[in-house]
DNA sequence: TTTTGAGTTGTTCGA
DNA sequence: GTCGAACAACTCAAA
């Protein structure tokens, strides 16, 4: 009998770039692929989430042979009865830099079984990028661009001729069957749907990237964030084929962006959920109640608001121009704390990631990492006609204003059969709320002095 | 140490 | 309709 060594897949559901496999595989004579379903897992995903990794789990499958194993049980359990079964010494595995993952893979190392890392999610390892003056971490973007690009990354490795993985029992195959809920369409997962796409992108969006890609009804954006959240495709992949155009750079200030918030939540691991500006929490805010609720049904009577968070119950994704308008009406005309938006994400996102989440929302709330101005406050009618100015995206998601053509779809109330079809009136007055927000902010701002105790 | 320039994604108002 | 200014003050990065 050859020797053996576990490849323990988490979120690194692909066969190509993946050093960790490389890594097994030299070090062993047949390896023993496993992807293990926890509680915490389940926790951790909505169904939409769900249904998309049942799908990606089995087009791993196909590319070992059938040979993947699917166990369902806490990490230290499962990995223990395998070595020992198989007779394996190191689990090899990418190494993961969420809070949590972390926290979990160093218990599983002090319970005495040995990880290997060798790979990560990210071109550079969160952590790696440092000022160059202090060895400190970048808090603002651009400067951690800069060193991020003259840092460097490796190119894409090559694809194992083969693999060797040991034959599995039917104990081993508990594949789940989380199905996409009804009424729900989501994009095709695995591997090779994700380097197909790419390709597609390459071909046909890659040079109108810095244009298309702020366009809500047209398919301008890459589509690789539910392939990049379970390691589908690797970010070097997407990086190895760019030039210097215009275009070019800004998709890979897009690629920068994951990372870049990838090591600020390394570097600051509460920001999960705390605020990253600390003065933020002592904002007045409003509780969620009947607005929010709208909010989530996409029935705010914003038809570019409610558009969007209709493509994120349909399809478990958003556009990222949409991401932010429905971002900044929660916070800033509805007064309520990004956490709620950030949960209700998490819960219906196919391409949920900790970092880019989180810190996506925190930024659109103006405690994250951005000294930008503080008025910057989205107006859901002008970003409508700007960003959807023919108004398809709208039409597309919200059958209600179907009827209605062309830009004057942003404004119902503005045309004579704006409300035929039962659509709401705005629960809020943007103008007001907008001077509202201001107002609020300015209560917390450091500079002014604290009123005086009555 | 001090200084200087810069900072993803916007909106409104008035000329 | 278009354009530029105003909207604050602060922190960060780097020279």
């Amino acid at each position: 009998m050859g020797t053996r060594s576990i490849l323990w897949f988490r979120r690194d559901l692909r066969i190509s770039d993946h050093p960790a496999l490389v890594a097994a595989l030299s070090e062993s004579d047949e390896i023993v692929p496993v992807f293990i379903i926890d509680s915490k897992l389940k926790e951790r995903t909505g169904a939409k989430g769900l249904a998309y990794l049942a799908q990606s789990l089995h087009h791993l499958d196909d590319s070992l042979d059938n040979k993947l194993q699917v166990i369902n049980g806490e990490p230290i359990e499962v990995l223990k009865k395998l070595q020992k079964k198989y007779d394996a010494q190191a689990v090899h595995i990418s190494a993961e830099y969420e809070p949590f993952c972390a926290a979990r893979d160093t218990e599983i190392e002090s319970s005495g079984i040995k990880l290997v890392r060798t790979g990560s999610a990210y071109a550079i390892a969160p952590g790696r990028v440092l000022k160059p003056s202090d060895q400190t971490p970048y808090r603002v973007y651009t400067p951690f661009y800069r060193a991020w690009l003259a840092h460097g990354w490796r190119k894409p490795q090559v694809r194992p001729k083969s693999i060797a993985a040991v034959s599995v029992d039917s104990d081993s195959r508990q594949f789940p069957d989380w199905k996409v809920p009804a009424g729900v369409s989501i994009t095709q997962a695995g591997e090779e749907a994700a380097m197909k796409r790419f390709k597609h992108f390459q071909k046909n969006g890659l040079d109108n990237y810095d244009e298309a890609r702020n366009l809500a009804a047209i398919d301008g954006t890459s589509k690789m964030s539910a392939h990049l959240t379970w390691g589908e495709i690797h970010p070097r992949t997407l990086l190895a084929p760019l030039g210097q155009s215009k275009a070019h750079e800004v998709f890979r200030k897009e690629i920068a962006w994951r990372e870049f918030y990838a090591d600020v939540l390394f570097n600051n691991p509460k920001t999960e959920t705390d605020y990253y500006a600390p003065q933020f929490s002592k904002m007045r805010y409003d509780k969620p109640g009947k607005q929010f609720k709208a909010w989530c049904e996409g029935k705010t009577g914003y038809p570019f608001v409610d558009a969007a968070m209709r493509q994120l119950l349909n399809e478990g994704w958003m556009h990222n121009r949409t991401r932010m308008v429905v971002a900044s009406f929660l916070v800033k005309d509805l007064h309520l704390e990004w956490q709620l938006g950030e949960r209700f994400f998490r819960e219906h996102l196919v391409d949920y990631d900790v970092a880019s989440n989180a810190h996506g929302w925190q930024w659109t709330a103006g405690c994250g990492t951005d000294a930008s101005p503080y008025y910057r406050v989205f107006n859901p009618v002008e970003q409508g006609k700007r960003f959807d100015e023919n108004g398809d995206y709208v039409r597309k998601y919200v059958p209600e204003l179907a009827h209605l053509k062309g830009i004057e779809i942003h404004e119902p109330w503005n045309v004579l059969d704006g409300y035929l079809k039962d659509y709401p009136q705005p629960i809020v007055d943007h103008a007001t709320e907008r001077l509202e927000s201001l107002a609020r902010l300015d209560e917390i701002k450091a500079s002014k002095p604290l009123p005086p105790i009555k």
